[in-house]
DNA sequence: CGGACTTCGTGAAATCATGCACGAAGTAAT
DNA sequence: ATTACTTCGTGCATGATTTCACGAAGTCCG
């Protein structure tokens, strides 16, 4: 037990990491040196015990009676995150969500680079968006090799997702977010997260139809003309 | 009993449908008839054991011994979502983001509906996005009314988060898609979803970092250089 | 120094989600 | 009709996540 078995923070809590990383950055910039579980959860919109059992699968960084301090704890985060170095990205699929992306301050502001945009369709390549150009999807072995990416983001129309997956898979890609509505069929050790945008859509949709006095009646059971368009 | 008390499909549940959703109405168009769970499972990347538990929250739609038949339950489950009219949707903010947004064609297809995009930098007012021009915020309730919308995107930077929500309560929202890295505070009957695409990757970043090898040592525990930035 | 007060860390309870495994209900074919 | 086979619906066990509640460990101040 000399190695470091113990460290698997759960889905659950890693999800929130980034969350109270942003808080502890902006209470950083406003020069606030501690905070307690209790004002964090606020900024988060979480629960103080929910703050203080993330924060524990860290270590113990608190100090009782005063709170966080909001620096160090900030690093420890970073760490914890794998975000004390630059993660080069590249993205495959130049249209709206690829430029998008591409442009995306957010992103460069969080410690990733966007080294490369790729796409298959020859009109769009040399074109350029948010400071590389456009090359062909062929040049992602190389790109990925020359610049050591390991993160892979998918922008590519649905039909076209396997497919880059494939490409990202085969330049040596360990890690891909997926914007394509697609479940990616990739290696066990390929790391994948979907996001799918008109998926949280659907979901207020519903939401929006419970509110509306719509409370879709359950009993009338009886199939109701089964095929009609 | 004769209410319809019951009927609360489990958020897990809920993020689900829609996903069988898509590949219910992709088999429609294969002119597939019949499908039974564990074929759902699969192009759905989950266990026929969860397709029938989520499934069955909708009512008791499957056939023994057969499946279930794709056009009735597509019709059923768009019906449980809320997706039986098209819903028009507006969009704040008319940077990188709103306008990937409101191009997006994969929304459309799901039956959403961009009917304005607004914004408050002048310099963007009157251009085109997505097939409609750009409006000043000021019109955004204007917007609402007019087109009865119930759902709004906030694509603005971080600091105007809030200033969009505020303005998408008063001009009468009930559910809101935030992409801005902000808590929003809003009224408790309006919902919001988050989506934080460089939390995202924050996230592969985690696994990237424990996949290289970097088993983040724990036991470094001693405070080393609380500050140092 | 000692007592009052604050806030963390964490066991334990409660809640929610997943997956198994089996009975029920259907089909198909002899 | 009976038998063999398929596949759903669901009770139950298991596991993950959230929340509570309280002791431990610190600060602050007279």
């Amino acid at each position: 037990m000399s190695e470091s078995p113990r460290r698997r923070i759960p889905e659950a809590a890693l999800g929130r990491l980034p969350i109270y990383l942003r808080i502890l950055v902006e209470l950083g910039h406003e020069n606030v040196a501690q905070a307690s579980s209790e004002q964090l959860a606020e900024l988060a919109g979480v629960n103080a015990a929910k703050v203080r059992k993330d924060l524990s699968y860290l270590g113990t960084y608190g100090t009782r009676g005063v709170g966080y301090e909001v620096q160090f704890l900030t690093v420890q985060i970073q760490r914890e995150l794998g975000l004390n170095q630059a993660w080069p990205v590249v993205i495959v699929g130049a249209g709206n969500l690829g430029q998008a992306m591409a442009n995306f301050t957010g992103i460069a502001e969080r410690g990733f680079h966007i080294v490369g945009v790729v796409d298959k369709d020859e009109s769009k390549i040399g074109t350029h968006v948010g400071g590389v150009s456009v090359t062909h999807v062929d040049s992602l072995s190389q790109l990925v090799q020359l610049h050591k990416v390991s993160i892979g983001i998918i922008a590519t129309p649905a039909v076209h997702a396997q497919d880059a997956a494939d490409a990202l898979v085969r330049a040596g890609i360990g890690s891909i977010m997926n914007f394509a509505p697609t479940i990616l069929s990739v290696p066990r050790d390929v790391h994948v997260r979907k996001v799918d945008l008109a998926l949280e859509l659907q979901i207020l949709s519903y939401y929006e139809d419970c509110r509306n006095g719509n409370l879709r009646d359950v009993r009338t059971d009886g199939r109701i003309d089964p095929v009609s368009a």
